[in-house]
DNA sequence: GGGCGGGTGGTACCGGGGTACTACGACCCG
DNA sequence: CGGGTCGTAGTACCCCGGTACCACCCGCCC
């Protein structure tokens, strides 16, 4: 038996949910909300298996109270609804921590076969989403891994400009990199130009982005 | 009628597939392969709606087999299909242009839903896949604007002076910055300098790391 | 041996970047 | 009204970064 709580500010819609769910036996409606803050209020005392979020709700939307449910940790899986397949709001419930993005015309089996398989620890993308989804994985990763098709600019610099260059990646003046490879300043102005030269950066700045665009320097987000 | 080309180096394994497919009216194998080479080749020739593609093969493998496919851009969706969720191979697949991803423990039912997702245009994951996918997705995508757990110094700075820092952020000069704000470029300097002290950076050039390290300014891998 | 590329140094020069400080209009808020 | 923030703008000053040019050493190879 699943437990669901129904997020929704629509009270039919609501009650299209209960009655759907509860017309099934291995689902049951243990709850609803009509906003984010009620949501997050029943997701805690009533700690249902799944909560069928709708994102847009006046006060706190779908998204702040699914990334509330979410740190929580009371190990409800949340699974967004939305009318519209807008991106933004993918993006931002699935950041937030969502397990699942579904559209409201979802067919009654999907939706059952959907939260099934959110309860089950998996996840759910409506088919039309996932598409772009996948476009926008495939933008994001391929710079990570590929290691074949590199800039011939990087190929053309020595190791010791390659050095340099992931120093100056790293925000170093000219004076503590040569601290740190113990050089003289002029011989580490000597590499930076050189560097520069041959990766067609203007200055530093330019090299700094170099780096960055092409995986020799790395976010360390703090 | 959809039509589909299977692709699998067990004569069994295609055996079952046709069975499945011809079994409904909706969808109708067109043809076969047993290898990566065979699959480009007969997908030219046949022009499928869908190549079910098995990942493991000899010789030619799906992925390979998946990027000539895709690149033909003869319209043909790729599914692929796999015995172990091994992540490399979902990554690959999709960056190969893949259009879904399922596991071959697939219930008939699902697997002809997918052909049907695809088929539209739209794409498939395995659920259980799609979870390891979205925890992917959420790591990679957050940088690009979390809004909660930002950095303070960030949240510190206004409007323009973001506006500033993401100018800095592409490499920009004052005077490239006073131009396209349309600015004195001692404007600029002061701003600079507001930002550079709130964000506790020494120099642009930390400016601009930090503008990376917080999503402020993307790689354009060019 | 001589040439060559890479790494290491030096000098000299100049311009952009960064800092310090000041100033003023627009706007909001108590 | 006064006070705060924000965006705008200016002047003055100094220093680091970048360039140009030259020089030496080392290892390698013709």
């Amino acid at each position: 038996m699943t437990t669901v709580l129904v997020v929704d500010d629509q009270p039919l819609q609501r009650y299209g949910f209960r009655m759907l769910l509860d017309s099934v036996p291995e689902t049951e409606v243990v709850g609803e909300a009509a906003h984010g803050a009620e949501a997050v209020r029943k997701a805690a005392e009533l700690r249902p298996d799944v909560v069928l979020m709708d994102v847009r709700m006046p006060g706190m939307d779908g998204i702040e109270a699914t990334r509330r449910i979410v740190a929580a940790g009371d190990r409800s899986r949340v699974l967004v609804l939305t009318t519209f397949d807008i991106d933004e709001y993918v993006y931002a419930a699935l950041r937030a921590g969502a397990s699942g993005f579904l559209l409201k015309d979802v067919r009654p089996e999907e939706l059952l076969a959907g939260i099934r398989a959110v309860a089950a620890g998996d996840a759910v993308i409506a088919p039309a989403l996932t598409r772009r989804l996948l476009q926008e994985f495939a933008r994001l990763v391929p710079p990570a891994g590929d290691g074949s098709a590199q800039d011939p600019r990087l190929a053309s610099l020595t190791e010791r400009e390659r050095e340099i260059l992931v120093a100056i990646g790293k925000g170093w003046s000219n004076s503590e990199i040569a601290g740190h490879f113990v050089l003289a300043e002029s011989t580490v102005k000597t590499h930076v130009g050189r560097v520069l030269s041959k990766i067609g950066a203007r200055d530093r700045i330019q090299a700094v982005i170099f780096a960055y665009d092409h995986g020799l320097a790395r976010p360390h987000a703090g």
